[in-house]
DNA sequence: AGCCAGGCAGAGA
DNA sequence: TCTCTGCATGGC
């Protein structure tokens, strides 16, 4: 048996908190492994460690330029310019207090949409754990170091419309499971094409997402900010909702469309970066998630 | 035991 | 255009 090959390289990332951003709720296939944390990315095992201002990557085999990593950590992406493109006021001003780090992944648009097609009506713990099962049983099996995983890629449109859906029901999603066998099928038929969708304008975008059966206005959002990187995308799910009418429009209770609109005027171009920060504020204020992964105490603090 | 979870679609008003 | 409800499953 041949023993893998691993490769390493670490990259600079100034203002980055790593386990907040894997552990958040964007993305769910990262688990934590040692000091780290390990999962696939486009078919590859990586495991990403972060010491202070740097994290260090390594995977099996060549890694060939590493943009297919940096691609997806957005590692370059200046937060302090992000953060300043907020509007100044105190809701996020707190939520950017609480949230130091927190990153928005660029992820690709298949696991992406379909992962959040599973999402409705289910906590991020239990999303996790149905996609975990989607990808043992009906992914490629990934090549990692001794000692690690094991662990699955994603399955593609293809693999995941030639099942039944029986079988996608299997892994516990419930209803959920017709909606993901139709959208695999029209992926993979062609019907649908996910990477044309990049070309086209957020509104165009959100048109196409929202055209496949069990894909609404949030998980369209969803895909648009977290795969398709449209800056201004701002899900509202129920803890954004929460943090909205809570925060923003204390003594009332404004309805879905004013909210809407509010969401699209108010948090300017990183409007989407800025609903995650309020997502991530309400689920810490409730308990539901660590501030930011173990990792966090490490960042370095600048001051105010 | 009953309510809620990163919602959506269809029905009825 | 709106509000209401059923939908599977699991955690608390």
């Amino acid at each position: 048996m041949k023993t893998a090959r691993l490769s390493v390289r670490t990259f600079p990332a100034p203002d980055y908190d790593l386990g907040a951003t894997l552990d958040c709720g964007q993305a769910f296939r990262w688990r934590r492994a040692g000091r780290g944390w390990e999962g696939v990315l486009r078919g590859r095992w990586v495991e990403v460690i972060q010491e202070g201002d740097l994290v260090t990557a390594a995977t099996v085999g060549p890694p060939g330029n590493w943009k297919w990593l940096t691609d997806y950590f957005q590692f370059s992406e200046n937060l302090a310019d992000v953060l300043a493109s907020f509007p100044p006021d105190e809701p996020l001003r707190q939520a950017a207090g609480a949230c130091r780090g927190l990153r928005l992944l660029r992820q690709e648009p298949w696991e992406c949409l379909a992962s959040f097609l599973l999402s409705s009506t289910k906590q991020i713990p239990q999303i996790r754990h149905i996609v975990a099962r989607l990808c043992e049983r009906f992914g490629e099996r990934v090549e990692t170091p001794p000692g690690r995983g094991p662990l699955w890629s994603f399955p593609t449109a293809p693999a995941l419309a030639r099942v039944d859906e029986a079988a996608l029901r299997a892994c516990g999603m419930g209803f959920r499971a017709r909606y993901l066998a139709a959208v695999s099928r029209a992926v993979a038929s062609g019907d649908a094409d996910l990477e044309a969708i990049r070309t086209l304008s957020m509104a165009e975008a959100r048109e196409r997402l929202m055209a496949l059966p069990g894909v609404g206005r949030k998980i369209a959002d969803c895909v648009l900010l977290f795969a398709y990187g449209f800056p201004r995308a701002f899900p509202i799910d129920t803890w954004v909702l929460r943090a909205l009418r809570e925060l923003y429009f204390p003594g009332r209770v404004p309805k879905a469309a004013e909210l809407i609109e509010f969401s699209e005027s108010h948090f300017g171009p990183r409007g989407g970066y800025a609903q995650q920060y309020l997502f991530h504020y309400m689920r810490v204020r409730a308990g539901r998630v660590a501030p930011g992964g173990s990792i966090v105490a490490t960042l370095p603090r600048d001051g105010n």
